[in-house]
DNA sequence: CATGAATGAGCTTTCATTCAT
DNA sequence: TATGAATGAAAGCTCATTCAT
């Protein structure tokens, strides 16, 4: 019960991990493995080796832990792929590498992605709303790359880059349904192939 | 726990469907709105016009209504499948003609598309590796007309066909996520897209 | 677990009294003696020798038990009073008996009665209104027995009925603080007393 | 569980009233309005603009807080009730006064008297005790008035002492129930009505 | 066939209080 | 003096399922 951790206040038991850090791990891993609803709370705490007041001390509810973890992906996706956008590149390399990577990284963060498209209906329509409206923006930024190409008729203009952008992340979305670490493919051999598919799509 | 009734059940209230199949669709349609977890046996029956002793007598279980719903979906996805795959026509040809009819039929039924890929972790293990077996025969069916293709030299072998199927696959999940009835787009403008990128992705 | 009873299905356990009317007895006792707020629904369902989800299959939530004591007590006042105003007596001697007889019948349901003074504003906005209306009736009714007696010149006017009215009902609500079932005085002598000192005040 | 601060407790952030009295006055506030069960300590503490620790440091409970509350009126109460009943003047002038007095008193301080009159039950065994006591001692202080006039012939007999004391604070306890600041009547009008009443039922 | 009363386990959330600093 | 993280118990409520009728 009683702690003996000196100096710094936010290290608990026998971790290292802030208190908020260990909840928002737990409940990511859970969240993916059984879905938002089928997990309780008293799961997420016991994992975090927490009690519920803590949970309920640093997030508001339930939902806001859900949030939280959306906002974490939500601004890494977001950094990597301004930096492939931002790249001093052809548009088709560009197209190609922000193609891959949110590939890559997705397979690499699994968890955050069964999360992110299986439970978004659960946040409460606020949130959801501006999760959605996050989520917007990185489409919008995908979508500039390609419809660049298209300007500059390196990509074919036979279909709207709206439905281009959906298609890939469709693609993107599927991976955990079917990818498995122990497959024949390499997260960066999907990555490279789905690409690939991506970029022959577009050849003009 | 038992299933069929005899000659005739007409068993309706103000209504000329048989209980069963109001029960399916009621259930149907809350899960695909509210998610299997959310919707209460309770939201169900009231749907229905029915009580829950009712549901009881039809089905054994929630998941097993859920199952219901499945099976169904999968039986006509299925079926559909299987005309195109059989058709007399250059593989080209029954490749556009599948990969455009799911999708539409797809965007038809958004309601059974949502629960499908949302809700499949809900079934019961047994049940569940049922559906995959099923959905797994669909895959297999569909990714056989991309190695016809790939073989005859029609379509490149640069990407596993299997990939393919997932990729195509992974935008027709994704429509329940951004299509809407009342966008620019129908049902068949969409299709013709996503199946002439598909082709497109796979011109040698 | 299993029950014996036969015929009358309303009939449980060791106890002839239907269900919802045992948890409304024992709701209303423990409202009365430790306050809506410090009694939980387990002690009622306890108490009641009912599960939880028995409570909740009659009564929407703890609330509307709350509103059902009321709407019991607050019929019961109403009738008596209309029975007294309605007597063919004069108008003195018909507001001595309902002045009377409140205090009495107030005795008679202390638990009843605290729980009305005390937990009102513990109703959900709506109910709470929808209680002050009846209450407003049963005031309305006690008014005009004043103001008849007024007119008729048998009662000084130099206190508007209104406030006649609250002086006398504040004693009667007072009273769950006082009486003393063993105390000095029965239940009728302190309605006549009270009866007295209201009639009393409004010599002209 | 220590109460007097030392020298001048000016520990204010932008205000300049100390902190236990911010907190008694937050505390009085939201228990009149919302009760003493439904007021976290959480909502006092942020009301007063301190946080939990300095509540916990000036009282031992927040049932020391509801006895705080309660001593202050009650300290109040006496001292004005023991000016008018100590005055140089007939009884009857000084019962008037009283009667008056306690009416005006209440409307000024309704918060307090809400308190009193709905949350005295909250508070600890002894500690209630202990306020009833007080209670009692303002009760016969006052009923004194009431046999000291009956003594001298100038009320009537008819009706017990310690009943017509209970019949006034009942109509004063109700005041909470009805009276609107907004209404027709001025405090003092109020008052003067009820006194009046209670003293023509005394009239011989 | 169908009812609906009843169960019992589980849910999220709230809260007064403690205590190391 | 004062902080605020953390506790642990309890709260109101929901729900899939059973079963006598």
């Amino acid at each position: 019960m009683e702690r003996q951790v000196a100096a710094v206040p936010r290290t608990t038991d026998g971790d290292g991990t802030p208190v908020p850090q260990r909840l928002l791990a737990a409940a990511t891993r859970l969240f993916a493995e059984q879905g938002y609803d089928r997990t309780s709370v008293q799961e997420i705490v016991e994992a975090a080796g927490v009690t519920k007041g803590a949970l309920y001390h640093y997030f508001g509810s339930k939902d806001d832990l859900l949030h939280e973890v959306y906002a974490r992906v939500l601004r890494i996706q977001q950094e990597r792929l301004d930096a492939f956008a931002d790249a001093d590149a052809p548009v088709e390399e560009r197209l190609r590498g922000a193609a891959a990577d949110v590939v890559v990284t997705t397979i690499d963060n699994l968890d955050d992605a069964s999360i992110f498209f299986r439970s978004m209906h659960h946040l409460s329509p606020e949130k959801h709303k501006q999760v959605r409206a996050e989520r917007r923006r990185y489409h919008e930024r995908f979508r500039a790359l390609v419809e660049e190409g298209q300007k500059k008729g390196v990509f074919s203009t036979a279909t709207p880059a709206d439905l281009v952008v959906d298609y890939h992340f469709g693609s993107v979305h599927h991976l955990s349904t079917w990818y498995r670490p122990d497959g024949p493919l390499t997260p960066q051999q999907v990555a490279d192939h789905l690409a690939d598919l991506l970029l022959r799509a577009l050849r003009p």
